[in-house]
RNA sequence: GGCCCCAUCGACUAGUGGUUAGGUCACUUCCCUUUCAAGGAAGCGGGACGAGUUCGAAUCUCGUUGGGGUCACCA
């Protein structure tokens, strides 16, 4: 059967509430592959599991791509010649290709309850057998024991039946994985596995073949932790005669300890991370280096969205698992904020200024602190600082609010007996300056620090409180120029008054 | 436990028979510096173990050990 001659690759993950970042490196690479094929990337939802569906699980899956710039050509919300692309609303597919191979032998109805399986179940642990299926209801037709009649039987009394695929006996399964290479299994160690549920659903083993066959993929990108049911899609494959696609089992996520990366030990969802601050380019760019590197010779870290798509590619991609590291992932975030223009990160940061407007006050003019010119001087001295685009307005939030507290511990290193008196005559000093920038206003401050018979130290640190209400930011000049004349002095002496009366003795 | 996968610095990794085993994060030190950062320089630290093949092995083979995944009418 043909198969597609242009890369189809799908992201399919189920509803079950948020995205993990597994899931999104699963994404990202099924993405990067079929662009950098020049091919289409599809979202499939698997909502097979009728206990396990969260409301509104599906649309948000489709927004964190979107968010993360892995929009997919196809999918639930924007169509597709191969749709519909939600499991549940291709029920009638999988029952009719259930029906043929039962037809030819291939599965067979079984009426054993569920309570009745897990007996079976507990029986074969205690024996030290390996638990599977005993096909009881194997008929004899295909080499079991039931009755054609006894089938015939329980299937005019309605009682709830599930179908099951007939693994052959004796065979060896081979899977060939771009990634791992040739794997095998012994047929004898996969069990007849559930194809349609009692509730007419079709298992994900089911639906997947009968999805990605249907909808023409060639490249199923997927965890590892499939590696291991591959066999029977392999086989599902045969039974149908469909050409099989070229499977990619891809390392897990590991925790610290690692085990397969889990609520448990931190956070695994997307939004997680989009909360704490991190933008989509680092996010990428780090899951994108757990288990895959540019090769040979390219020492490269840092990506944009654009260079993975150029260089990706899966004989790159390693084998073993790989821990989820924070620190790295803080360090990229820095690098991309860095790689940023001024410009860029004043776009960046105006909304997120826009929203803290909405429930602090300023003392500051809106339109001033608002302005292009005035967030790209932000940007410019704070991106070297800055661990997320959101630091610019609440780490260095001084730019934009007048401070109303002043860190303490700083206050009483610096702030001695005569630094009220000696703030007050500068800001006079200030006041009289009609250039109010960096250089002139250091060259201001040496001056007066010589004729005041001071160290430039004594009066740098108690301005920096001062002005922004922190011991550290950037270069303190730069920082009273973009804040400006006007609110430089209104902040000095709003701090005398504050702290006159608690000078460095309160210790 | 059965089956399957995996194994290079603490973490992410380069490397595909001949390298002083390279890079990045983290950590330490130094430089720069009015603060905090950033940046620059240096340091720390590694092929799980044991056999074999070979003139030569992190690289190939086998075994051992360790870790992980999977064994549902969940995906």
């Amino acid at each position: 059967m043909a198969i597609s001659d242009i890369v189809r690759t799908r992201f399919a993950p189920s509803p079950t509430g948020y995205v993990h970042v597994g899931g999104l490196r699963t994404a990202l690479y099924n993405y990067l592959f079929a662009k950098k094929c020049g091919g289409k990337f599809i979202l499939r939802i698997e909502d097979t599991d009728q206990t396990r569906l969260v409301e509104g699980a599906a649309e948000n899956i489709e927004k964190v791509l979107e968010w993360a710039g892995l929009a997919p050509d196809e999918s639930p919300l924007r169509g597709g010649d191969f749709g519909p692309y939600t499991q549940s609303q291709r029920l009638h597919l999988y029952k009719r290709y259930c029906e043929q191979l039962i037809a030819e032998k291939k599965a067979y109805y079984c009426f054993s309850t569920p309570e009745e399986l897990e007996e079976v179940r507990k029986l074969q642990q205690k024996q030290g057998l390996q638990p599977k299926y005993n096909r009881k209801w194997l008929p004899e037709s295909m080499g079991g024991s039931m009755p054609e009649s006894k089938i015939k039987e329980a299937l005019e009394s309605g009682i709830p039946k599930v179908v099951r695929m007939k693994v052959p006996d004796g065979i060896t399964i081979k899977i060939d994985d771009v990634i791992r290479g040739v794997v095998e299994f012994d047929s004898a160690v996969v069990d007849d596995q559930v194809l349609l549920k009692a509730d007419g659903f079709p298992t994900y083993h089911l639906a997947v073949v009968v999805d990605d066959h249907l909808m023409q993929i060639t490249h199923v990108i997927r965890g590892e932790e499939w590696l291991s049911s591959t066999p029977k899609h392999v086989l599902l494959y045969d039974f149908f005669g469909w050409e099989k696609p070229v499977f990619a089992h891809v390392p897990l996520l590991l925790n610290p300890d690692r085990t397969k990366l889990s609520k448990r030990q931190g956070d695994v969802a997307v939004e997680d991370y989009i909360k704490k601050g991190f933008s989509r380019d680092a996010l990428l760019n780090f899951v994108a280096l757990l288990g895959w590197n540019p090769g040979s010779g390219s020492e490269q870290e840092i990506f944009t969205l654009d260079e993975l798509r150029e260089q990706f590619s899966l004989e790159h991609v390693g084998k073993s698992g790989a821990i989820f590291n924070l620190d790295k992932l803080q360090w990229i975030e820095e690098q991309h904020i860095r790689r940023k223009s001024d410009a860029e990160l004043a776009q960046a940061i105006r909304p997120i200024l826009e929203e803290e407007l909405k429930s602090r006050k300023t003392e500051m003019p809106i339109e001033k602190i608002t302005s292009d010119e005035y967030l790209r001087a932000v940007a410019k001295e704070m991106k070297e600082r800055a661990r997320f685009i959101k630091e610019f307005v609440t780490f260095s939030s001084y730019f934009f609010f007048e401070p109303e507290t002043y860190e303490e511990d700083a206050v009483k290193k610096r702030w001695k007996d005569h630094t009220n008196a000696l703030l007050s005559e500068f800001a006079a000093r200030l006041e009289t300056l009609s250039d109010f920038t960096a250089s002139a206003i250091e060259a201001e401050l040496k001056t007066f620090c010589e004729a005041k018979g001071v160290k430039t130290a004594e009066m740098v640190h108690p301005i920096r409180l001062a002005v922004s209400g922190a011991s550290f930011g950037p270069s303190l000049f730069h920082l009273l120029e973009i804040i400006g004349k006007e609110a430089v002095l209104r902040r000095i002496h709003r701090a005398v008054e504050r702290l006159k009366r608690e000078p460095a003795a309160t210790s």
